[in-house]
DNA sequence: CACTATCGGATAGCTAAACTATCCATGTCT
DNA sequence: AGACATGGATAGTTTAGCTATCCGATAGTG
């Protein structure tokens, strides 16, 4: 992204709302001094210089820093990811499709801590379930082999069971999936539609979360009868 | 947890497999001095001593600290938040019941950084929500609001269409919670299931996860045909 | 029964992440 | 004119999660 091309993304075409850091602050509930490391850590456009020692920050830094604070908050990425996937939704020199793929990828792949290779069994599960879904997942696949190793880990603790669920799971993905990309389709501009992967990433697992527990205490309840012992 | 418990619990009833410290290392793949910390900050029982300075570790410690691992890297939990778990987990004081919903808790409630309160607007959706589903999710419900704080945070970046999904999102984390039940319901014993509850919120995330990012590409190749820019 | 590796236990140190504080010369605002 | 904010730079802080080192005692081997 040029230099003018940015500005005029991060300060809005006709320049309107340009304020200074401690109204950004202010407006943000972000300290001055954390913004200003944001700068430095190239997460955050520096102001415009409007003198040597004056800079002015627009609409897009405002949002820009918004979706920092939802990535490092609801989402829990750390800021040297956060900068990953800004850096790809900066880049300007490819299709939105491809790079709505990569911001997918990058948002994922957590952990991988107790990982190691993938077992067999856990390779075979997730094929398998490829071939029943018509999913294209070969191997090699950066989501089907983080799936295979889950399902390792599952497996070393002791439930390898819990891979009976996988269909079930994967129902509930696809549902989850087509109001996704429903969602996304709706958005207009490049930008919007990135920052609505990303969002859509991010509290989109924040949201499945807590009505998953939701759900789950109901179904507890249906089950056990709210509030008695198993 | 008595003392006697406890040793029963993790050097197992005949005292089979009982192995010393470096040995536990090599079968887990955690180094003998990070073991002696989680020992130090009560997340692992020491190991029983045998002589002043001689202990010896059963199967119970093995599978705790798979657990604990399992918790810090797939799930991405802090060992704080590990550490409450697992005294849930221990605690033989309460109904199955009640701790399947406090571990669910414990695990759940991630961050809520961007929080403050959640928007009027947010906490209708959610109420609405509830109502559609015929679920029980009072104002002051932890997951409820955990929601609609979400819900909050989507509308201050300027997605607060987002909120369209949540029916579709609903009714995918309903099946998703049918199939943990039915595989918590399938384990015996009380160890087992409160151990099933944290592996499954902890890796059926992650799974789920998975399984998301790969029905998203699917439905995007299907809808932008596999390579065209939108 | 000597010898070497390992043990349990304690204390101190380390690294990375995410800020936070301070300084200073320049600007803005009234 | 004078108080206060600003940009830029550098240094310090806090928390989390380990890692290293030391100690005296013990286990296992020949």
């Amino acid at each position: 992204m040029s230099g003018r091309e940015l500005a005029r993304t991060f300060l809005g075409a006709k320049g309107e709302q340009a304020v200074r850091i401690g109204e950004l602050s202010r407006r943000t509930g972000v300290s001055v001094p954390t913004i200003k490391f944001y700068v430095r850590e190239g997460l955050l456009p520096a102001g415009e210089l409007t003198s040597p020692n004056q800079a002015s920050y627009g609409d897009g830094h405002e949002r820009r820093l918004r979706l920092i604070r939802a990535m490092l908050g609801v989402g829990g990425l750390s800021l040297a990811r956060i900068g990953e996937i800004l850096a790809v939704v900066d880049d300007t020199s490819q299709p939105v499709f491809k790079l709505m793929g990569e911001v997918a990828g990058t948002v994922a792949a957590p952990s991988l801590v107790g990982s190691g290779e993938p077992s067999d069994a856990a390779r075979e599960s997730v094929a398998a379930l490829g071939e029943r879904r018509g999913w294209h997942v070969p191997p090699g696949h950066p989501d089907g082999d983080a799936l295979a190793r889950t399902l390792t880990e599952a497996e070393r603790l002791g439930h390898e069971d819990f891979a009976v669920a996988l269909d079930a799971y994967a129902e509930a993905a696809e549902k989850v999936a087509e109001a996704d990309l429903s969602y996304v389709r709706g958005l207009g501009a490049r930008d919007d539609v990135l920052e609505g992967v990303v969002v859509g990433m991010m509290l989109g697992d924040a949201m499945f979360g807590s009505l998953r527990r939701i759900a789950q205490a109901e179904e507890t309840g249906r089950i056990y009868g709210r509030g008695e012992g198993a």
